[in-house]
DNA sequence: ACGTGGCCACTTTTT
DNA sequence: GTGGCCACGT
């Protein structure tokens, strides 16, 4: 073995050179495994000769494949433009722009986000004219995801059908499929299902590309649902060059239809597959490690694992809890100010995860006005805005025409004076006739009572032929410019004078820049730029593929987001109980619901190198109203001796304590932490027990009783449910309807 | 045809 | 607290 691999302990070195058969690596958070898989990819080509062209490694998201790949050509220098790292969704479109005429669609297919999959499921549910209450768009996106998650075509789930709710969800994807064909578009799950679909209906097709990729490496392979398990097991047949890397403990999109069983079965699915396990942690100080280990192993169902690390035991953990929200903000963002200013982190070593992508709202309000450089990953995607969509809109009509979906948003914007009743006309037409919205649109003359309408309609046309025209001269940006040009958004925007429309002019010209990045980008990777190209892109990039490494912001973003990425400091932020774990595990009433929140615990406590810190609210602003929480019962899972609990509340923070309750909490923290030592066996933590000080003993009234509430007047208790801390009470009221509410905060009055 | 005001539901996580 | 949707009025 040549030198660089000196440099890996021996089981890495051994999941480097095992490259013949399947191997299965668990890899522990932190054990180092992008390092092998980049070794591993050099050592194919370098020591084995093997030809770069024919290795495949997907990711999950860009930003790891780019990563990959310069790590990649660090290591082994040219040769590897030809290797395939790509996450499984770009993989499959260009699989799929090549080879998807064999399964009747037209290779210029476009690409459905989450928000037109909703206009598709809405305008069905309208159509069926189905009850908006019962078949909610997301309940019926859900199905249909699900079932194209698990390669389930409409006919099947009809046949698995329980009850009229699920008959109902297997019409209206039956339908929402066939729009799709009609439009030519293909959403997130069908990329994966239509590959799958092609390559077991088309043998001479998988053909090609199992021989193409005789090595195949999977990332995050514990992520993996169903349908992307038929594909890589479909690709690897042949030559059952299978490396997957991955972490049962890091299992966290089981949402989404990823299957731990893919990693928890993978021997059984291919008998005679080498398993490596990595446990020794390079990332993470002792404490941090163990902490994480501690936590993590509550649960039930995962491979025994011990991760251990040669590192300093570091500092303890820290752990605060605030009253509110702003305060914990308040705090982190003066904790993240303070340690720039002492040069102990800069901005960019630290990062805020919260469980929810609500909670980044009062962060940002915090940095905003502390003048601290931030970014926040995820939450409303750029490309979700309304103003960009509308552009892309354009710029898909001018791709595909056959994309109504696109057409009819633009056709009335901005405003031409084409309203419902027009549309209507024109979509009946196109249905009658079997035309496609915007092929109806060029015959308008021939549709009855189109009258002033027409005028419209035609200048519409035009707007449309004419960028059409220049789309072969123009490039990408310069198309985008004319479409702005052309139908006056910008200055519309500008004659509002708004800041919200100040706001969405700065997101066009940011439109406008990416457009020319990709250009340079496709240049630079040696490929001609497309509109096309240009479209897919952007369809699939996920938001944390624009963070920049270079630059010095404060990052924000989910715990789910945070996967694969590692900082110095990691602040946790909302260790509460039914923030996180989160409420909903309760509604199914699910251990493994459960067990996946502590994954994603675990996930985030294993993204700190140095120094991690966490935080609760006792009280919260959800969904419009405040809650009372207690702590999470994760930071109860993390052995007392490794925490640190700061001061208290009466000796530092004298503005802290004016506002609570002659308890400190800190006070009260301790003695929980000191009456119930850690035990690594109990299996009933009991997390409730911090600053119990709020909860009455009795309340003077009771179920029946007539109750009168400051907002929402008068009502009749109807139930009341002892929580933790306090007593959850429902009240239906005569003007407001039925309320939840904790009885400490709502001061119910009897009459 | 279009703008406004009130009502409602919503918040788990995302390629 | 917020954003989306519907109904109504101009």
């Amino acid at each position: 073995m040549s030198k660089i691999y000196e440099s890996l302990n021996p089981p890495q070195q051994e999941a480097v050179s095992c490259t013949e058969g399947p191997l299965l690596i668990l890899a522990g958070a932190g054990s180092g495994k992008t390092r092998v898989l980049t070794h591993r990819i050099a050592y194919l080509i370098e020591e084995k000769g093997v030809d770069p062209w024919n290795i495949l490694a997907i990711t999950f998201t860009n930003k790891a494949a780019d990563e990959m790949r310069e790590r990649v050509d660090r290591l082994v220098g040219n040769g590897c433009e030809s290797i395939w790292v790509s996450t499984f969704h770009s993989a499959c479109v260009r699989i799929l722009r090549r080879h998807i005429d064999f399964l009747g669609y037209d290779n210029h297919f476009v690409i459905y986000d989450t928000d037109d999959q909703k206009s598709v499921v809405k305008d069905i549910v309208k159509r069926f004219d189905l009850d908006t209450r019962v078949y909610k768009e997301k309940a019926l996106m859900a199905r249909i995801s699900q079932a194209k998650d698990r390669l389930l075509t409409a006919d099947d789930l009809a046949k698995d059908a329980r009850d009229s709710f699920e008959e109902t969800a297997a019409r209206v994807y039956r339908e929402y499929q066939s729009v799709l064909v009609r439009n030519n578009a293909l959403d997130f799950d069908d990329l994966i299902f239509r590959t799958v679909e092609l390559f077991e209906k088309h043998p001479q097709v998988l053909d090609y590309y199992q021989e193409r990729f005789k090595y195949i490496l999977v990332d995050e392979y514990q992520d993996t649902n169903l349908a992307q398990f038929r594909l890589i097991g479909l690709l690897a047949e042949k030559y059952q060059n299978l490396c997957v890397v991955g972490d049962d403990d890091q299992s966290i999109y089981r949402f989404r239809g990823a299957d731990i069983r893919n990693i928890l079965q993978f021997e059984n699915v291919f008998p005679d597959a080498v398993v490596i396990r990595l446990e020794q942690n390079y990332r993470s100080t002792a404490q941090i490690l163990e902490a994480a280990n501690f936590v993590i192993a509550n649960n039930e169902g995962r491979k025994e694992k011990r991760l251990w690390t040669a590192n300093e035991p570091g500092e303890k953990i820290r752990f605060r809890q605030f009253l509110n929200g702003f305060e914990e903000a308040e705090y982190i963002v003066g904790e993240i100010e303070k340690a720039r200013r002492e040069g102990e982190f800069r901005y960019k070593d630290c990062a805020v995860l919260y469980r929810t992508n609500a909670q980044s709202r009062l962060f940002e309000e915090k940095l905003l006005y502390a003048g601290i450089p931030y970014k926040i990953v995820g939450g409303i995607n750029f490309y979700a805005r309304k103003e960009i969509k509308d552009l892309l809109a354009y710029l898909k009509t001018v791709d595909n025409a056959r994309d109504d979906l696109s057409v009819r948003r633009i056709l009335n914007v901005p405003r031409r004076g084409i309203g419902d009743t027009t549309q209507a006309r024109i979509q009946a037409y196109a249905e009658d006739m079997g035309y496609s919205f915007y092929e109806a649109l060029r015959v308008a003359e021939e549709i009855p009572s189109m009258g002033r309408s027409l005028k419209k309609i035609e200048g519409f046309v035009n707007l449309i032929q004419t960028l059409k025209s220049k789309a072969e001269l123009f490039s990408v940006r310069e198309l985008l410019e004319e479409v702005i040009k052309a139908t006056g958004y910008v200055e519309e925007l500008q004659a509002e004078g708004t800041e919200e429309a100040e706001s969405r002019i700065e997101n066009i010209d940011e439109l406008v820049s990416k457009s020319q990045a990709y250009m340079e980008a496709a240049e630079a990777r040696g490929e001609t730029p497309t509109l096309s190209a240009f479209l897919e892109e952007i369809a699939l990039v996920a938001d944390i593929d624009t963070v920049d490494n270079t630059q010095d912001y404060v990052l924000l973003m989910t715990l789910h987001s945070a996967k694969g990425l590692e900082f110095p400091w990691v602040f946790m932020a909302g260790m509460e109980e039914d923030l996180f774990p989160n409420v909903s595990y309760q509604r199914g009433g699910d251990e493994e619901e459960l067990e996946e929140e502590r994954r994603l615990c675990y996930v985030g406590i294993t993204r700190a190198m140095k120094r991690l810190t966490m935080t609760s609210a006792r009280q919260r602003m959800l969904r419009g109203d405040i809650q009372m929480h207690s702590v999470s019962r994760f930071v109860h899972e993390i052995p007392r001796d490794l925490v640190d609990l700061g001061y208290t509340v009466e000796d530092k923070n004298p503005k802290l304590s004016s506002v609570l309750p002659s308890q400190s909490p800190y006070a009260k923290m301790r003695e929980a932490f000191r009456a119930k030592p850690y035990q690594k066996t109990a299996s009933a933590p009991s997390p409730r027990n911090f600053g119990d000080s709020g909860k009455k003993d009795e309340l003077d009234y009771t179920v029946g009783d007539t109750v009168r509430h400051a907002k929402f007047g008068v009502g009749k208790v109807t139930e009341i449910v002892k929580g933790g801390r306090d007593y959850e009470v429902t009240v239906e009221f005569d003007r407001a309807g039925r309320r939840k509410m904790f009885a400490g905060f709502a001061k119910l009055q009897k009459i």
